[in-house]
RNA sequence: GCCCCGUUGGUCUAGCGGUUAUGACGCCGCCCUCUCAAGGCGGAGAUCGCCGGUUCGAAUCCGGUACGGGGUACCA
């Protein structure tokens, strides 16, 4: 049983789906259960939009959950928001067990003696002090008017864990003191809700960013406690570490980090098998088979074959360009059919179709898109190499700088040739991808003697709008001769 | 300050005592070619952070050290 409970602060991330993408891969690989779980105890920075954008991000990754929010499941429910009497009984039946206790400092007096504490070169985590107060002490405390907060207890011992990524970690006692579990304003923290509802929800492999590496040590403990107070399935689960996905330099993307923006891939064309598959490869590969490595690969390949202990330990930084090499050979793996489907949307958006596409504008699609399938690394490049079969001829538009440097004074002449020859078919002969290629290689490869890449250039200017373009040929049948006709003349 | 993690070409990665140190992205060149891609072929690029040890032999084991990152919160 496995799980991804992120906190829905601004925008969805890359380390995040990375993160989502080995936990569900673990637990499919295993035949466990996939828990989604929303850590949303602190209000002030959690907000609605960023859960729907959470769960939009899930959905659309294909990363599927057994049990979690939307979909519900015997332990909800599964915003912590919407659990917050659970804790409180936790909170309270630790404090009862006298493994929690009240503490009155304040955070000056904290800062205080955690200033004194480093100066002496001890560590600086809180020192205990009102950890045995009597009830009179506490009690002129609050007559003081101080709202205590929860510590928990630690145990007075070394913490060692065997992480699944990293092997044998341990933390000396000294380094890992009382911690607060309740605010002073009676909201719970994440030391208390993590733990109990990985506990209530039967988690047995944690696996999560190497941030929170540190903080093992006390889920541990809380762990230890909650077997005590007879809470959860009693068993402390495994964790494993999973490394930074870092940006230019070596700093963790963050959420504000552009780069790092999950939607923004989606909308920029990239496939969310192709993203995927890229993010798996920042720490884990799959093993190479008679010495072969393979490096694109489907999420059912990697499910199969997902072995945490292959995951590296160390960040991996984040390389757009492979990132969109590998989307483009996803993009090369679909059939016809699935891209064109994919790609809809794209061109529904850029208002080149209407919603849904017309029935021309289907076929237009269809025949269009096999043109274009190994031409582009994200769906984006469609819609702009495509643009000019869909646009009317009103807003039809050539780039300037390609056509400074094609439709030159020999430029125009080159087309005015193209255009003779083009008018000569359609009448007698079928306008076809065959005639219109005879027509314009007899006209100007053979007549006028240019090389092929000075006599398409113009004319793929002046119909496409670009000096990119799909073939010219079959550009120009699905163009139609009109249009052809009509816009090669516009140039002259 | 204290604690923890990490360190193989520009980037990601294979490697688990004996290899000319693997592959990918990127880069360069050639081929194909109506543009752009895709595809094919070839090339440059790491001695495996550093020092020391163990060993006949180390990227692989051990110990130091440097550098990077994270934690040290009434954030997660």
């Amino acid at each position: 049983m496995a799980r991804f409970c992120p906190s829905p602060t601004g925008n969805p991330h890359v380390g995040m789906a990375r993160t989502a993408l080995f936990s569900w891969a673990y637990a499919r690989h295993r035949g466990g259960r996939f828990v989604f779980r929303i850590e949303d105890t602190d209000a002030s920075r959690d907000s609605e939009e960023s859960y729907d954008l959470l769960v939009d991000v899930m959905r659309w990754l294909g990363l599927d959950w057994d049990e979690g929010v939307e979909v519900g499941g015997p332990n909800g429910p599964y915003r912590q928001s919407q659990r917050m009497d659970v804790y409180a009984d936790v909170a309270q039946r630790l404090l009862d067990a006298g493994l929690a206790y009240k503490a009155y400092d304040t955070a000056e007096e904290l800062e205080q003696r955690r200033d004194a504490a480093r100066a002496a070169g001890r560590p600086s985590g809180y020192d205990g002090l009102h950890r045995d107060l009597t009830p009179e002490q506490q009690a002129a405390y609050e007559a003081e008017g101080r709202q205590p907060v929860i510590r928990f207890k630690m145990p007075a011992k070394d913490w060692t864990f065997d992480d699944l990524v990293r092997g044998p970690i341990t933390f000396g006692a000294d380094n890992v003191q009382d911690f607060v579990i309740v605010r002073a304003n009676g909201q719970p923290l994440y030391t208390l809700t993590n733990p109990t509802d990985d506990a209530l929800m039967g988690i047995t492999h944690v696996l999560r960013g190497e941030d929170i590496l540190s903080s093992t040590p006390r889920q541990i403990a809380m762990y230890e406690a909650f077997a005590q107070i007879g809470l959860g399935h009693g068993m402390v689960p495994r964790f494993g570490h999973l490394p930074y996905v870092t940006g230019a330099g070596n700093k963790k993307l963050s959420k504000r980090d552009p780069e790092s923006n999950l939607l923004g891939y989606r909308d920029q064309g990239f496939l969310a098998e192709g993203l995927l598959n890229y993010l798996a490869l920042l720490g884990w590969s799959l093993p190479a088979v008679d010495g072969v490595e393979k490096d694109v690969f489907t999420l059912a390949e990697m499910v199969e074959a997902f072995e945490i202990s292959r995951v590296n330990p160390n960040p991996a930084r984040f390389d757009l360009k492979k990132c969109e090499a590998i989307n483009g050979d996803h993009v090369r793996l679909l059939s016809d059919e699935e891209l064109r489907a994919r790609l809809v949307p794209f061109f529904v958006e850029e208002g080149l179709v209407q919603d849904p596409p017309t029935e021309s504008e289907a076929a237009m699609l269809a025949a269009a898109v096999p043109l274009v399938h190994e031409r582009m690394a994200l769906l984006t490049e469609a819609v702009a190499m495509l643009r000019f079969l869909f646009v009317d001829d009103a807003v039809f538009t050539i780039d300037e700088a390609d056509a400074a440097k094609q439709l030159d004074e020999k430029g125009l002449d080159v087309v005015r040739a193209a255009l003779a020859a083009l008018e000569s078919i359609g009448s007698t002969v079928e306008w076809s991808t065959p005639t219109i290629e005879g027509a314009l290689r007899a006209a100007l490869i053979d007549d006028l003697g240019l090389k092929p890449r000075v006599a398409f250039g113009p004319v793929r200017v002046a119909a496409t709008g670009s000096r990119i373009s799909p073939p010219l040929f079959e550009s120009l049948e699905l163009l139609g001769r009109t249009r052809t006709l009509e816009r090669l003349r516009a140039v002259l």
